[in-house]
DNA sequence: TATTTGACCATAAAACATATTTAGTCAAAT
DNA sequence: ATTTGACTAAATATGTTTTATGGTCAAATA
């Protein structure tokens, strides 16, 4: 019973906090939003925060991987599919963009690339990169091995991907063009996976 | 006799103004750089600045202009060349980012879409854009003429050829990424002409 | 007439000083 | 084990003064 209790407290809070952090973060962003209303809003004192978070970075980075980690549960139902590797790629590439258009304390970190004052979430940037580099790679290699995917060399073909798929994401998201482009996007997905198909009259 | 002289005198200035202004605003940007040492590099009061040209923004958008002429003409040669408009369409790709990657003023326009102190540039840059839409266009033309490309929506393509071009100049000269990505900037403009290719195996 | 000058002005940027807010700490309380 | 709230140092915001700079213009030049 006391394990029990003061178990579950400790995640509830924990939890609380992340969720409260989340409303603010979301709403005003990293540097408009204080600790202090952070703390106000689920009824505790500010120091309670330092107790389940080193800093300010670090409560804003577990609200942004909670983030990411939704995107990442979606991104990961679609690859664990039995779909053909073309319709795994488009639909892939087309969820990647709807969620993260609506994950907007990612769409900050972005600045980071700008300005210095975000460069502390850059692992936490890095590590969903790598999740996405490996997602890619598993579905190009699938292709490969289906025969839908003519590629020679998976590595630079998953780079080519990569490097097309963050340069959108600062019109998209930090230009907020999202609607703009929404009825582009998924030909533009079309295009990323048209040019990797299987092409038999090619040079 | 007269005339010569001074018709010849007058474009004389104006050219070697820009000329020196091209040197400062190439070196130190357009906020950095003043009318004053402009002036004084071809040894004349900074009011004989403002006899030629209205403003200091309209001085800028000169060299601006100068420099995306260089490009222009770099493409141009390339539109008119009579290889296959896949080569075309390659070629083009690869000397739009080589030049573009040497035009530094252009780099700094590009801040216009993320910080105010810039949108008076949005004239010349919307100019460029719409010179290259065209130029695309003509080389998607030909390409569905001659039958290398298979596309039903010529502008469509040409939307999604753009928003990525456009895309990718953020990171590669704003970031700077131009060098880190060079080699793959080849495979990235294949990655584009390849999902144009005329494909006789799709649905 | 066409061009150039440099003193001049208004405004913007830089520099400085001051007040306020806020991230983070910690001893004490629960 | 958790929470509090007073506390500090540092960052941010605000206000003030100084300096630098874009732009003007009457007069000079050629």
């Amino acid at each position: 019973m006391i394990f029990k209790s003061s178990g579950m407290s400790e995640k509830d809070i924990k939890n609380l906090i992340i969720e409260s952090a989340t409303k603010y973060f979301s709403k005003y962003g990293f540097h408009k939003t204080t600790m202090e209303e952070v703390a106000k809003h689920i009824h505790k004192a500010k120091g309670v925060l330092y107790y389940y978070f080193k800093s300010k970075e670090e409560l804003f980075e577990a609200v942004l991987k909670q983030e990411l980690n939704t995107v990442k549960t979606e991104l990961t139902k679609i690859v664990n599919k039995d779909s053909d590797s073309i319709i795994l790629l488009k639909e892939h590439t087309l969820t990647r963009f709807y969620f993260l258009n609506k994950a907007v304390n990612y769409h900050e970190t972005l600045k980071a690339d700008f300005f210095e004052k975000y460069h502390f979430v850059k692992d936490v940037r890095a590590d969903f990169a790598d999740f996405e580099r490996n997602q890619i790679s598993f579905i190009l290699n699938k292709g490969k091995t289906e025969g839908y995917f003519d590629i020679k060399d998976i590595e630079s073909s998953v780079n080519i991907y990569m490097i097309i798929i963050t340069s959108l994401e600062i019109p998209l998201f930090l230009q907020d063009k999202y609607d703009e482009y929404e009825s582009t996007i998924e030909e533009l997905a079309s295009v990323m996976f048209n040019s990797l198909r299987n092409q038999k009259n090619i040079k």
